[in-house]
DNA sequence: TGTCAGGGTGGGAACGTGCCCATTTTGGAG
DNA sequence: CTCCAAAATGGGCACGTTCCCACCCTGACA
């Protein structure tokens, strides 16, 4: 109970006869070093139970090993949780391999978010990752000019120029309306997500692409726009079964949406899938759990997120340059179509 | 495109005519400045757009304001994502009304988890908040033997001496028991979480407090131990069937676990809640989505969360003394019972 | 007018590390 | 055995901050 200092470097140096230098070449790998030398400094380490100091270490390089994950709390909270929760296991993992930690900041409101620039220059982060991004956003841009690589989950537009990685959503969500369209349904609406964000743009576009590939029209009547939430997508199925009466199937753009959507059917009476089938979109475990289980498009959140941190790490590590990936997506049909 | 290197406290201090040591006073809210002197240092500040270097802060003051949030992903990864997505709601939460900043760690494995007092110590946080700690588990000690200040998520055993934040596991499963026993159930079986964590012994001794209470026999027959996940539930409702024909109620120690049940039940015919009454544990998303919708205990995750964080910011900042809190638990009745 | 208390101020040292560079040691060729 | 290149080594400095301490200045009091 002296309240012994944690072994320093130079501690390390004195009980292994060597100067500090020598020290510092052994932690870090450097071959530079005598095998005697080596072994001494080596058994005086495991001694002293010495670990180098990362804050130190720092401030000389200029790199803290460190990754920022900003996740807005807002979109998180509303039981999408599912999705985030599979984007942090995948960075974690990633993180984890190339001994990089990270730094988790959920931003609650536009105040913190605006704060967030600050934050992460007073921390030091080597980069960050950012998710879910609307169109216009500006911080992606502000901090790559403070020098901070940026990966983005997802892209702000077709021509984003910033490292993202991306589901392929209109694909998926094409090959979803395929396969409604291939089962007779001729009434094929759609929940969309928010329209100001690509994801929400480009799963619609894949609505459309599957009409116009089976040569079926795609009326504007058949579109509702929601905002990813359980509410919304009830509301929105809502409009549509008073708009369109006879609508035969919907694609919803989430998992989450389709459950609202779902449960407004039931209140109509309509039956799933005989008189209305449904298809979702992302395979959460929600996705299992709803009755009748649901046909959804999987997308690969986890890998998604495992994906972003290497090309963090590839530029931060290796310097590598901006990178933009598209994941597959595939459909998986079970009983609501 | 100058590589402008980030402006120091000594560039500040040169722009606002005046010593480092009086920038660092004002930044650091000191009042032994004069009221011109602060004018033309934040005036500097703000010109120059500087932003302090808490690693260089850090390395001096010996303190990095960073906790590490410790979650073993093995768990997490089975579909309790919601608990685990709250904890670190209400973690985050408090961290970032204290400006405190976050280190998540997902620890996969045993090797990852002895890693982790080394990768702790090295990255130098102020404390740890650690997660789902099993019986015997030493790494809380050595953490505080380190000298750093350790909060638990729910404790070891019942004489816990560490901080720690625990919901009332036996009094919200009485509860349960109690609602189930006073709407004329007879044979309440229970499925109970793992043995060796304190959790899953508390939530069963609240099953044999209510059936003792109401005078009622509360056979070692009608429990079987489960391990918090959906086919452990399944699982331990097979046996119980096959054991106990008979049964009118089960008590799930979790609501996955309850899942898993529901699913069996309605394997072998048996209605709920007419033939079999159900009651789950935590009040996840999920239990308003199951068929029919579970009646479970709530228990208040994300302020679980934000304790934890508000104790540690607590003995960090403040110097404050361990402390163990029990938050309370509430059954939310719905329509599986 | 001289003294002194105390608010303001700034320079120096230290925190623990990596890296540059000068110096010492080693080993092989002549 | 000598010499020299290359390997091995260690000291000094810098990184950006906080804190200690010495100093200066102002104004009140004797």
């Amino acid at each position: 109970m002296t309240g012994n200092r944690r072994p320093t470097i130079k501690t390390v140096a004195a009980r292994a006869g060597v100067g500090r230098t020598t020290v510092s070449r052994v932690v870090n790998g450097s071959d530079l070093v005598s095998a005697d030398a080596r072994a001494r400094v080596l058994a005086a380490i495991k001694e002293l139970n010495y670990v180098p100091n990362s804050v130190a270490r720092g401030l000389v390089t200029n790199r803290t090993d460190a990754v920022a994950l900003v996740i807005p709390e807002s979109e998180s909270r509303l039981g999408s949780e599912p999705f985030f929760a599979a984007i942090i296991r995948g960075v974690s993992g990633a993180c984890a391999e190339s001994r990089i930690q990270l730094q988790l900041m959920l931003v609650r409101d536009e105040a913190e978010r605006d704060q967030l620039a600050e934050s992460v220059a007073t921390r030091r982060v080597d980069g960050v990752l950012l998710v879910s991004v609307h169109s216009g956003d500006r911080l992606p841009g502000m901090l790559e000019e403070m020098g901070l690589p940026t990966v983005l989950a997802g892209r702000r537009d077709a021509g984003e120029q910033l490292s993202y990685v991306n589901a392929d959503n209109a694909g998926g969500a094409a090959a979803a309306v395929r396969h409604l369209l291939g089962r007779g349904r001729r009434r094929v609406a759609t929940i969309t997500g928010p329209l100001d964000m690509d994801v929400g743009r480009s799963r619609l576009a894949g609505w459309r692409a599957a009409h116009r590939e089976a040569g079926v029209a795609a009326p504007d009547l058949l579109v509702e726009t929601g905002d990813f939430t359980e509410e919304g997508g009830a509301h929105a199925m809502r409009l549509l079964l008073e708009r369109v009466p006879d609508l035969d199937a919907v694609f919803a753009a989430s998992d989450l949406m389709a459950v609202g959507a779902l449960a407004e059917l039931r209140r109509w009476r309509r039956r799933v899938p005989e008189d209305v089938a449904v298809v979702g979109f992302e395979d959460s475990v929600l996705a299992r759990h709803t009755n009748p289980p649901l046909t959804t498009v999987r997308q690969p959140v986890e890998e998604l997120g495992r994906t972003m941190a290497r090309i963090l790490t590839d530029i931060t590590q290796h310097g590598a340059d901006r990178r933009q990936i598209t994941l597959p997506t595939e459909l998986v049909v079970r009983e609501s179509s």
